[in-house]
DNA sequence: CATGAATGAGAGTTCATTCAT
DNA sequence: GATGAATGAACTCTCATTCAT
């Protein structure tokens, strides 16, 4: 099936509508019957663009991949000293784990875990691959400029995945509101401390 | 409804079998139907027991707190030095984590998650508590046998927190087959160097 | 849900097939299931409009309040005999009660006696209430026309009353099988007898 | 099966326990399950002695006909004046139809509706036709002895119908709380004028 | 293309009834 | 006899999915 422009666009209403559903209810309970009313329309009009929640999921994935690392090549690219670079990074994740209740993050883990063999799978791992890719890039910008002096360029990769593996912990305490402001801030400093 | 004791071993048993179901199936996917054609009842006489695959779930939990934290208990009794202790412990974490598809977690998770207010929150939330209590004695039985050196006192908690949260982030990382045993000990060392 | 106009004749069609349902078999007895196969609809097609026997017989109750009073204002505006019309309206309530087997009257009483505090007792008690106003009227009208003799005006409301309760307690003893067309003369004689 | 004095005991404290629950609930919603626990026994030693409530409550009806005649007979020997027996009556009948929520008079009119072919017809049938019989040998006697002038002696069996008749109408109004004190009154005095 | 009525599969739940202990 | 666990039939209800208009 290729689309008209029309259906570009009503495809686009749809993961709007659609995604506001999963912030709201999560990923598995989600209903056809939900995202139908969600968007006004009829169910053989959702039906011509999607057939499952699954569908519509993966095509928020896929379309939701927006450039989180624009803090970093930004940073680099205007000099800015890495641990800045970081911190700003960190302080805008600390911002999405507080807000974490409006944002699509507790559907994702409920689909990545109801989908053992799932295509979608590719999509995070590329997801983390590209974010462990951008934080060893600013790590090493920041030995090379003497920012980070306590990490051996060879613990960068491992380092990016300590960051990355950390805020994934995060994730799931502030899923479950186990967290804080405060002990963000002591986990975030621990990290921070490791480089200066 | 109080039980005899066939009735005690019957959930037992029920409980028993739902368990290898919530490891094979997850969590949200699993039905009443599922967990009676497991056990070989009839729909009634699961029903007499649970009336909800949540319930068996929260029994399961509350249950299954077995005791992890005997390696810390006994080692300190014994008084083994500190950070062998948490070397035991974390290799013990590594284990589950390899071999993570044949436990619960997947379950756990998912139930976490689709149970915004739940009443299990409870059972997570103390084990996470408990968790924190035991590491954090063992760092600061650590630190008074001068095992421990780089860690003060005062950022004991914060250091207990951290372990825990690495472990949560490797449990996601390992539910989507994303983690070698490498990679484990990598983060694992990353602790452990943060101490000595 | 505001239905079209294909939606609105299905639900009559419902109303219809139901009704000779629980005119058969009664009402406490029927099941959606009934319902649905007297239809030939879908269990889901039957849900779409109505999600429970009661308020399909809710439904057919409020629709069926036909006007049974024609009788009286139709020989009311033609200047009739009162002890005519009263005779009239009898006859038509005899004929009823012989042919109770083929009414919706049995399942009324078993709705109404099966819902303790029901919404439809505001059905029948206005019904009630509308007759006993229109018995009144007539009686009054025959008392100014001298039709009447033998009853004071401040009785007119009380013999009203009188009239239908006696039909009410006829109803009961037809759904019993013990009523036979003599029985009921005699009944409505005694009541003519209490007029002139 | 014959039963031994024990087992007659047994019969009649399950009759007692379920009459209560009749009372409370009606018939048709009531199950061997209620009555089962409201007896405080074993499902299988209620089966033991019935194996229904269908059973159960034909069994209440037939003991339960207990002698409402007493005050004619007794009034009738002692003597007394035909319409104070007759109002003797009716005000016990007043009494019940106050206090028909805490009778077996709602569950009793549900089963009878429920059963359209009973068994338990006769047993309501003779109920009637005994009442008549018993309040029509009051009205002879009234007349015999003057008391009762406006009534011919071919229609004393008329009338017992109609006393009958109006009590059952007054009971369904009494059931659907459509009754008052003043109501009754009214409507018995209407009974009353028509003999004196 | 869009609509929404209709279908039917399947999950949940309750009880009458049986039967081993 | 008494018990109550176990069975399974029957019902309710919800959606994914289809299809005539």
């Amino acid at each position: 099936m290729s689309l008209t422009i029309k259906g570009i666009e009503k495809k686009k209403y749809i993961l709007e509508k659609a995604t506001s559903v999963f912030i709201r209810e999560g990923y598995t309970s989600v209903t056809m019957k939900d995202i139908v009313e969600e968007c006004n329309i009829s169910r053989g009009g959702l039906y011509k663009y999607y057939s499952s929640t699954k569908e519509i999921f993966e095509d928020i994935l896929s379309f939701g991949k927006e450039n989180d690392y624009f803090v970093f090549t930004k940073g680099m690219e205007n000099g800015e000293n890495a641990i800045e670079i970081l911190s700003d990074f960190l302080q805008q994740q600390k911002s999405e784990l507080l807000n974490i209740k409006n944002t699509i993050r507790r559907a994702i883990y409920e689909f990545f875990l109801s989908h053992k063999n799932n295509a979608l799978n590719g999509i995070l791992k590329q997801n983390y691959t590209e974010t462990v890719s951008v934080i060893s890039k600013t790590l090493n910008y920041g030995i090379s400029r003497n920012e980070i002096t306590k990490l051996a360029s060879n613990d960068v990769e491992k380092f990016a995945n300590h960051i990355i593996i950390l805020l994934e912990g995060l994730s799931i305490l502030a899923l479950g509101e186990q967290i804080s402001s405060k002990l963000i801030d002591e986990q975030l400093d621990i990290i921070i401390k490791d480089l200066i």
